[in-house]
DNA sequence: GCCTTCCAGGCAAGAGCCCTACCTAGAATT
DNA sequence: AATTCTAGGTAGGGCTCTTGCCTGGAAGGC
């Protein structure tokens, strides 16, 4: 709330910025046109232009306006350089590591996969991440932003475990191991913030997560709620309804129902799927149980479920939901081609425009 | 995120703004305190003083630097004028009501109470708010914030009955009611929110209200999150495990314990603080269960209680609290004295201060 | 009692940024 | 070949801020 010192930079960073986001959005345009599209002056936005160029920001592309456009003389396209940089976006799942470098016109313009074992072991996973952060740091970074499919500590980026609740990738420093590859920041959060922040939804919605794990994100007034540690929704031992109408936590009910993958905590997905109508039912209610308290201590305007069980079971959550004293509707989740990484990447994007902006001032 | 536009409108205008905001935290200042103050220049100074005095935001006091200070020339003193206007504050609770406007500096220029029966109809709250809101009109408000003990609904501002829940108040729209009143927006929102936003803490807690209505407020990086209706923390029928073990709502708990008053909603706080350590440890045991909920979904640093039964119980929440799996630490609200009308008054003073600086644009 | 010191406030000059208005170059059209 | 039309450049002016200097008046020192 501090507002900024009266100084006439001040004005001209703002030029600069409307004349960068202009670019960004256009990928091209002569002066003139983006004169007209910024409603600064001619004047000024080819001084902006001249002050880019030297700071190797901006260049001009080489092409000439054409000749069908209009008759008069032609122009001069610009565009951003190489200069702006890429930021990389990162998922770490058990099936595997994706990356991905995007540059600032959203563009993705180099993705590297490494597959994992299952399980993988801590090292392999580290091996794997490093390996296609190599593949893609030709030219380096700016900034890398992660997803990672289990709790992730907001203070550090590390990934730790919770008592009782699958532990899907395990010990991992991806801040650490992505140091050498990325010349600045690295964000890191879990795979379920990623996803619901690309969602498209209302500024206030839950997103529920059941997969192997068991996860959800809050959204409110636009924003994911991360909470202190970063751990906010991690859903495994909230208290509901059990098979037998005694309050248990939410993991523990799939233990009692035979749901769970042998030597781990994870959950059996397989199983969830095939199983009867009696046991479908059971899991739906203990699920309501759990929206039941995400409605009243967050007030979405809609739940939305994702992963790989939650929308083939919706019918027998929504039956248990209908029961609540407060209504809240349901919704599958619309993006299911890798969700984590998309809203890892739109804030890499985001970072990484932030970044050139700021680079201005 | 859309960056202003350019302008040195927009320099003049930050200019004026710094202007203002060391005038509310000084009181009083001569020009050239004022240069010292802001990192302006004198000139610079001076000429903003010289605009805010013509519109009427900023006077000459009269008074000049005591001989005493140093011995150069004597300077004038500049203040803020009556033109810069007031804020109501509003506290709508069963026991009465609280009114009070506040100026630009923070000051309580004016305060008025109407206590009210109990329970208090509708029209008696109503006939009692619209009373003092006629009382503190004499300079009109710019802006009313009101606090109200039931869930309030943030669209409209009114007061709304959940199922099941305790309802202090009634049907109740102070939006309307103040709107005669006062010159600009009202905001409402409820009192266990504002309570939050007063109470001194980290930037990620949660505030259990437990009176003779139950709350809960979360705060997320500084901020109170409302939800999509404002109904968020409204953890009456939140499930929790009861005193037979099964899993019941929490608001339930206490009519099973019969703890509830007669021909209402509301909890008896007499009793509960009469009651036995058995009846104490089986509270105790479904307060801890509300807050794992609260833990699992928005990982607090730190859990507050308030209200007039939260406190006297605290030791009997935190032996609970112990036996969960996630560890989160417990503190009695430092703020007791009505700590609804302070989180309201400062905000009143934000807003109020953010309409004298907006008017300036 | 007079002189020096010190500071609030005002004035002048200058630099930076943006805007309007006009000019110029060069390609397409007539 | 003349005309039309548009991108880009130039000139002048207005606005805001800053630095530097001057002025007036009160306190303190001799």
């Amino acid at each position: 709330m501090v507002a900024a010192k009266p100084s006439l930079e001040l004005v001209r960073s703002l030029t600069d910025e409307h004349v960068l986001r202009a670019l960004m959005r256009h990928r091209r345009l002569t002066r003139a046109e983006l004169a007209a599209e910024t409603g600064i002056s001619k004047p000024t936005a080819g001084e902006s232009v001249r002050r880019l160029t030297e700071r190797g920001l901006v260049a001009d592309t080489g092409e000439r306006t054409p000749g069908g456009r209009g008759r008069g003389r032609v122009g001069s396209y610009y565009a951003l350089t190489a200069g702006t940089g890429v930021a990389l976006a990162v998922s770490i799942a058990p099936e595997g590591i994706v990356a991905e470098a995007v540059d600032a016109y959203g563009d993705t313009v180099a993705r590297a996969c490494r597959p994992l074992d299952r399980p993988a072991r801590p090292d392999q996973v580290a091996a794997a991440l490093t390996a296609a952060a190599a593949e893609l740091a030709t030219a380096t970074p700016r900034l890398a932003v992660v997803s990672a499919a289990d709790p992730v500590d907001r203070a550090t980026g590390r990934l730790i475990q919770l008592p009782d609740a699958p532990f899907l990738i395990g010990e991992l420093d991806p801040v650490a191991l992505l140091r050498p590859y990325v010349d600045g920041p690295v964000t890191v959060d879990n795979d379920v913030n990623w996803a619901a922040r690309a969602e498209p939804g209302p500024t206030d919605f839950a997103y529920l997560y059941l997969g192997e794990g068991l996860g959800c994100a809050v959204v409110s007034d636009g924003e994911v709620k991360q909470g202190r540690t970063g751990l906010a929704g991690e859903i495994a031992h909230l208290l509901t309804v059990g098979p037998d109408n005694s309050a248990v936590r939410l993991i523990e009910v799939f233990g009692q129902l035979g749901l769970r993958q042998p030597d781990s905590t994870a959950i059996d997905v397989d199983r969830v799927l095939a199983d009867s109508p009696t046991v479908r039912r059971s899991v739906g209610r203990a699920v309501s149980g759990a929206i039941a308290a995400i409605v009243a201590l967050t007030d979405p305007e809609l739940v939305v479920i994702g992963g790989s069980w939650g929308p083939p079971l919706l019918d027998d959550i929504a039956a248990a939901v209908a029961d609540l004293p407060r209504r809240v509707p349901l919704r599958a989740a619309t993006l299911t081609d890798e969700p984590a990484l998309a809203g890892a990447r739109a804030d890499a994007l985001h970072r990484l425009r932030a970044a050139i902006i700021g680079a201005t001032t």
